[in-house]
DNA sequence: CTTGGCACTCGGGAACACTGAGTGCCAGAC
DNA sequence: GTCTGGCACTCAGTGTTCCCGAGTGCCAAG
């Protein structure tokens, strides 16, 4: 169907607009990569490529530009991800290796991100449902308010006040809190729920009541609020640019839950994922693509990160970077 | 020097520019206007307002704009902050009432705000220094390893990982923490250096190892580390208004340290503070102005909040939403 | 001090022509 | 059959010119 020369027509049609942004036409294109054909015999191939869809024009008597199919076709068989350079290796890790806790973690990495990508990054934090328990702490604030704090495998902290039906002794929290340190240690979130149903009924009777409350309140901490809290960096990058919609991009990146969807689903195995221009799921974003991947710590995935650009990004190096940073991060999180 | 009338006309051509975005020529403002002259009487005092520095002209023969002098002096005589309706109150109260820890309770406010303007809302989290101690928590993580956990007052709450220099038992770390709790309840985070400074001295030689690395690390957290948290939200009210560089005003909001600077330092009982154009300390920001305002619970300022966009803003509608947003967060905070 | 009148200015839009990059197609060469 | 050079054609973008009208400054009269 389409030949070996058509594909690096293809490639170099990708490869060229990337770098300048404009239309490319067959004459440069048969000069600067030399295709050892002449421009009518590029030209030949482009309308081809045009015909299937691969690359347009803009208007007639312009050059061509590649469609979302056709970036699609370069990704996916016409290019091979670019390795960063060890000098940026090294900056990934000096970096990194500073932050003092999570939120300082995920605060450096999209930063980072946004910067060696020079475009939008987007970092999920840790998933909640998929972390295990590190511990459980009930701090008494006052008579009848206690604070508990979750801590989690990952570093992430969550907690909350709670409001008591009682007056409660000190001992009484010590004991449920030694009580929900034994179940719940190393407990997956996701699990805490069936861990803890029966906790009640093994305490005496009178420290049921606060029990419960307790238990209610963490279950809705870690459980129905799924708020898989996400920051983004580097929105100046969009800036210069109007081949994207600014308004509808930045609306995009405030809505946490239009956000969530653009990073994807938590996949097999941390793969790379592309999406480019119409393919993504939210129609404010066409013309743009989104290179995200997920990370974790060994080889379970906590969340996902990645990066947000106009369609006409240079996706071998975008790719690079993503998966570059997103390998650091696990190994991060992992160490701490 | 400027008599009742010319303050008239530069308040109307103030309020005619901030709602059409279009100069304004004599002729429509002395009709839209009923000042009760001619064109020609405006002209002369336009001439007069323009002599002053109030107002300018874009290019020859087209109407007067305000100049950020003119501005300045419409916020500061000529106008008076408009407070919400009825219902808009209704909304914040319930909006903010919903929230649940702290983190909550910034990120609804920045949307609120950002919501309310139509502009970009900036929020600072409670000051730590400002606050005081409700709680210091050691949790036991490993043999050598502790969590230390403080509560504010304001409900923030900071955690840090320490790596301690010795085995240690559980009831040393009870102990010190009951210690700790004795000293810091209720202190203002600024004083907690000199609070503990002679702690180490009042326990055992053997706890001494650990508990000076873990108050190495608690001041660390809490005095040296002042990073005052930012968030903003509403980026994407900036796209679609040509008249600021978006570019740098998209990087300025993504410097924590910038931002500081426009919210202004915490001055005097929470008042608003306005900086118009090129008043703001930041050159990349002329042409937006900064409606700010201290927030806190009580009487002390823990914070500030504010709103940027583009000098041609609604001034006392702005200032309106700014300074109920920051008594009702303030409220908010009060009662938790 | 205010007002109507008047000449002047100049930004912005419409009409127009020109240029040049790029195309499609065709006939001839390999 | 595939490639190539040649050629006519298209059309976005640019520059030029022209004109309109909103808006001004100034002046003399009320």
């Amino acid at each position: 169907m389409l030949d070996e020369r058509k594909l690096a027509v293809l490639r170099a049609v990708v490869e060229d607009f990337v770098s300048t942004n404009e239309p490319v036409g067959s004459k440069a294109l048969a000069e600067r990569h030399n295709l050892g054909v002449s421009p009518a015999t590029v030209r030949n191939d482009m309308a081809v490529l045009e015909e299937q869809g691969y690359i347009t024009q803009p208007h007639t008597s312009a050059g061509r530009v590649p469609t979302d199919k056709g970036y699609r076709l370069f990704v996916d068989r016409l290019s091979q991800i670019k390795p960063l350079s060890a000098a940026e290796r090294r900056a990934i890790e000096t970096f990194l290796a500073g932050a003092v806790d999570l939120d300082d973690v995920v605060t450096r990495t999209v930063r980072l991100l946004a910067q060696l990508t020079r475009q939008v990054a987007v970092v999920q934090y840790p998933s909640l449902i998929r972390s295990t328990v590190r511990h459980v702490e009930l701090v008494p604030l006052a008579e009848r308010r206690i604070m508990l704090v979750v801590i989690t495998n990952t570093g992430r902290v969550e907690q909350r006040v709670v409001d008591l039906p009682d007056v409660v002794a000190d001992d009484q929290v010590a004991h449920l809190r030694a009580l929900l340190n034994a179940c719940l240690d190393g407990c997956r979130l996701g699990r805490v729920a069936e861990t803890v149903a029966d906790l009640p009924e093994r305490l005496p009777e009178g420290d049921r009541p606060m029990a419960t409350t307790i238990l209610s309140v963490l279950l809705e901490t870690l459980v129905e609020r799924h708020d898989e809290k996400i920051v983004f960096a580097g929105a100046a990058n969009l800036a210069g640019d109007f081949s994207v919609g600014l308004r509808e991009v930045l609306e995009a990146l405030e809505e946490q839950v239009v956000l969530m969807r653009l990073l994807g689903e938590a996949n097999d195995h941390s793969a790379l994922t592309v999406r480019i221009g119409s393919e993504n799921p939210y129609s404010g974003l066409h013309g743009t693509s989104i290179v995200a991947a997920g990370y974790g710590s060994g080889d379970n995935e906590l969340a996902r990160l990645g990066v947000l650009g106009p369609t006409r990004m240079d996706y071998p190096v975008t790719m690079g970077a993503v998966r570059a940073v997103a390998r650091y991060v696990g190994q991060i999180l992992a160490g701490s």
